[in-house]
DNA sequence: CAAAAACAGGACTTTTTTATCCTATTTCAA
DNA sequence: TTGAAATAGGATAAAAAAGTCCTGTTTTTG
């Protein structure tokens, strides 16, 4: 469904946001370990997610990436899934045809466009606060 | 969402169903032109859904690809994914957590369960039949 | 029977995705 | 002010997915 790069990305942004709202700033070490990823690819998603502006890394000693409170309030799914593998999930065709729409559609069309839908819409209805809660009641996992 | 092996897969099947509706064979290069799908490529995939029961190849001359009435009305696109992607789109968590389920859940799998079953069952309810009548009639395209 | 038309399948190549490594730069703190 | 602890980012490597090529086999038909 999304791209490893993706699913990396969204591990490593709930953890953070759950460590900010903590007050602790996020090491790629920490987070590497804390969502059993790999290291030096979870640094580069770190990046991508740094330049979309999901979270904020801080360089030098003391450093590590962090995520205001009201950034955890407002950031969506969506944009995650957004920068890390674009629209196409949310626009694509289910057949990979280029031109598919309601005019000049593909048979699955209509179904298809039903189910992502609702995917679009759980993304974009979803907030990291949300999402953060039942990890800090540990009902929830980041791993495994 | 499916790899583009799955795509063309479905595609393929498509034609050929309808085809076969019309008494017709469809051979690698038909369904190749009629989908647009790379010809060498559509072969091995084709290879693959005989392989699975999903359609019949006859061999020698006048041969080619063809699915029986029957077959047209039971088999489901869900099928079709299935022995071409896995059941990993249908089970999967969307994080990529091996072990994630309601008893030790990553923070989205309530949400995502949801979703990714609208498109099971979508998948499990629609037949080959059903989207082969839109094409014959021209509402539905399998190229662009 | 022989040639042509079709699928079968193994080997290979290319492209994309995933993952690693190394060096540079920034910042803190002793 | 210098060393240690961090991120930044380019280069490279490995693995998976997508796509191609070639040869063999089957079947029909002249």
């Amino acid at each position: 469904m999304f791209s490893k790069a993706c699913e990396y990305a969204i591990r490593a942004t709930l953890l953070i946001a759950s460590r900010s709202l903590e007050g602790k700033r996020s090491s790629v070490k920490d987070i590497a370990d804390a969502t059993a990823s790999p290291l030096a690819f979870t640094a580069k998603v770190l990046q991508q997610l740094n330049r979309g502006g999901i979270v904020q890394s801080v360089q030098g000693k003391q450093g590590g990436f962090e995520i205001s409170r009201e950034q955890i309030e407002k950031t969506r799914l969506s944009q995650i899934v957004e920068i890390m593998d674009g629209d196409r999930i949310f626009t694509g065709c289910g057949l990979g045809l280029h031109t598919c729409n309601a005019l000049k559609p593909c048979p699955m069309h209509e179904r298809f466009a039903q189910v992502r839908n609702q995917l679009k819409e759980m993304l974009e209805s979803t907030t990291l606060l949300e999402l953060t809660l039942g990890l800090k009641d540990g009902l929830t996992f980041l791993k495994r």
